[in-house]
DNA sequence: GGTCCGTATGTAAGCGCTTACATTTTGGTT
DNA sequence: AACCAAAATGTAAGCGCTTACATACGGACC
């Protein structure tokens, strides 16, 4: 296969008789060029089958064109939909996305980061708040908007577009109590490198103290989010002498290996075992039962949030926060506490 | 935040007093360099806080380092673990991945990849093979490696990276069939636009007619890939007068959706129904009964089709196609037909 | 018909890097 | 010490586009 040079946007000025100039206008729409004219360059571009050399335009521009995405992990279902309608907005507006993932390792993620700075990303969406200060000051300094998404701080210099873990976790966490436990277990994502599975944690513990009510000291038993360890982090809490009746997880990937789990072991839920659990991915309304879990809102956020960061690169001035909404789904796994 | 312009080639060069070439030659190691002037630059670069313009690097070098994937969709499991190796593979040779979906709509497929080529993609992995011929033009004219994935054909002008469809169709269907199974049904993606899925009911065809004794003609349900569509076909199979013993599926979305649609109308798997997926995705583990599936090879798949698009880009020469081993994974919701 | 002004178009200077080619340095030989 | 090839480094010409600025154009008005 012989390979004729590309044609180039001079090519174009030449075929339609204008200059480089206009073809790039024409481009870009930045206004000025008559319709006639516009037609001719159309014409030609058509003709030649041109279409512009991407590193010369950044070049030119100083853009890409292109956000970056860096998401804990891409192999479970927790951002995908979120990632979906995220990358559909952008690419309305003619904007690429380029998703990376960083295994919930944080020094991997600055390395993405740099990454994909590096490779021209205009602005970043990144997944909660805890990163060193030094990542922050980078992105100052590169002038690159970003904002942090599934999760929501007050007042914040940052600009968040997410929900209210703390608030929500509180809420499901009351829901169990109401129905009468006294002796909960929670099974929550590593919180090292999570602000948001810390925010749950404190969430269910303020619920609990507002409740004044638990028998036995809150075990708390961190997991890393795969559906194997759920499992596992049920074992060790059921280990206990003094077992919960209902297990609060941060995620819906531990609940529903703990929900595996427990039916493993003979446990009916949620007769002999209450199980919660946090996102609303699909497989929570596969398994049987199906999972009582925190609804989040994963279009609507990766929508929010394309539009936040096209806002900031247009305007180039910080765009405020943007809480969400989440809600308790009611499904199977979620009852009383068994009378003894 | 003022905004101090970034440090260029020049400035490094500059502050260790060498060419812009001997900087560059450094960047990329492209030899001839002594080892006490790399060290200078490195230090330069350290003191400056350097980092390559991107633009202006692909712009001179005719390559961004970056390689596109057009899968058909991100919401579900199934591309996530090939992709996630995919990504591995490529960012330990230094490239960057850009995966963008095409919702298993074939316009738009063709729009994404003029968009990733225009965007500077090197190279691109796509899923299957069936398009029109123009796109694959259009890839030859601009001289665009490419390799097909999750699909494998025998002496064909394109590099394969996959697995035989068909073969793998076929065998689990003979194994259904040696349980005793006379009566199947099939569920499997829209072929319309999906060659795998084609495929795939051409291997149980080709089984049954090996076997004769397919007693009644077979259904096959096309459905989009949701577990809703799953277990919508589900009932459309059960509404036959002769209804089907076994369902094989085409994939394990509609095979999770099938069986979980069998036991809200009480149908206990698989004593009454059999059901069979396709891809052995994560969620087929999590459901009770567990799915009796075919294992794809995901990640060794996403590391050779990595492979194979490096060495392309590197040699300017086709590679090989490269064929995947499927197995069988016997779980539980394959069983002997029920005697009556 | 001459002025003026706003709009359409052209001119040309970079943007920051790579790389072919030219030049200098190095160090082993004689 | 002179010579020479090989290795290291430097020089400078683009890569294809955007955009500030300069210029040409054309209609409204007097």
């Amino acid at each position: 296969m012989s390979h004729t040079p590309l044609p180039t946007l001079q090519d174009v000025a030449d075929l339609a008789a204008v200059s480089t100039a206009t073809v790039s206008r024409c481009l870009n729409n930045s206004g000025h060029v008559t319709e006639k004219t516009r037609l001719k360059v159309q014409q030609a571009i058509q003709t030649l089958g041109y279409s512009p050399n991407f590193g010369a335009q950044a070049l030119a521009a100083k853009r890409t064109n292109t956000i970056g995405a860096i998401i804990p992990t891409m192999e479970n279902a927790i951002f995908a939909r979120g990632m979906q309608a995220f990358q559909e907005t952008l690419a309305e507006n003619g904007i690429t996305l380029i998703i990376a993932s960083c295994s919930y390792r944080p020094e991997l993620e600055e390395e993405q980061i740099r990454s994909l700075v590096a490779r021209g990303a205009d602005a970043l969406l990144l997944i909660g708040q805890s990163r060193p200060d030094a990542t922050y000051q980078f992105l100052a300094r590169r002038n690159i908007p970003y904002v942090l998404a599934w999760a929501y701080k007050k007042d914040s210099e940052h600009c968040y577009i997410g929900f209210d873990n703390q608030a929500a976790a509180q809420t499901i966490t009351r829901q169990v109590l109401e129905l009468g436990h006294r002796n909960l277990g929670v099974i929550v994502g590593l919180t090292r490198n999570n602000d948001r599975a810390r925010d749950r944690i404190t969430g269910i513990e303020h619920a609990i103290a507002d409740y004044g009510a638990q028998t036995a000291p809150l075990q708390v038993i961190e997991a890393a989010y795969t559906f194997q360890e759920g499992a596992k982090a049920l074992d060790q809490l059921l280990a206990n002498p003094t077992p919960p009746t209902a297990v609060i997880c941060g995620n819906d990937v531990l609940a529903v290996g703990a929900v595996k789990r427990a039916k493993q072991l003979g446990l009916a839920v949620p007769e002999d075992l209450s199980i919660t659990g946090f996102a609303d991915i699909e497989v929570s309304e596969l398994i049987d039962p199906e999972l009582t879990t925190v609804h989040v809102p994963h279009r609507e956020m990766g929508i929010a949030a394309a539009k936040s960061l096209i806002a900031m690169l247009k305007t180039q001035t910080p765009v405020e926060s943007h809480l969400l909404e989440t809600r308790i789904v009611n499904r199977q796994t979620l009852g009383p506490v068994k009378p003894h």
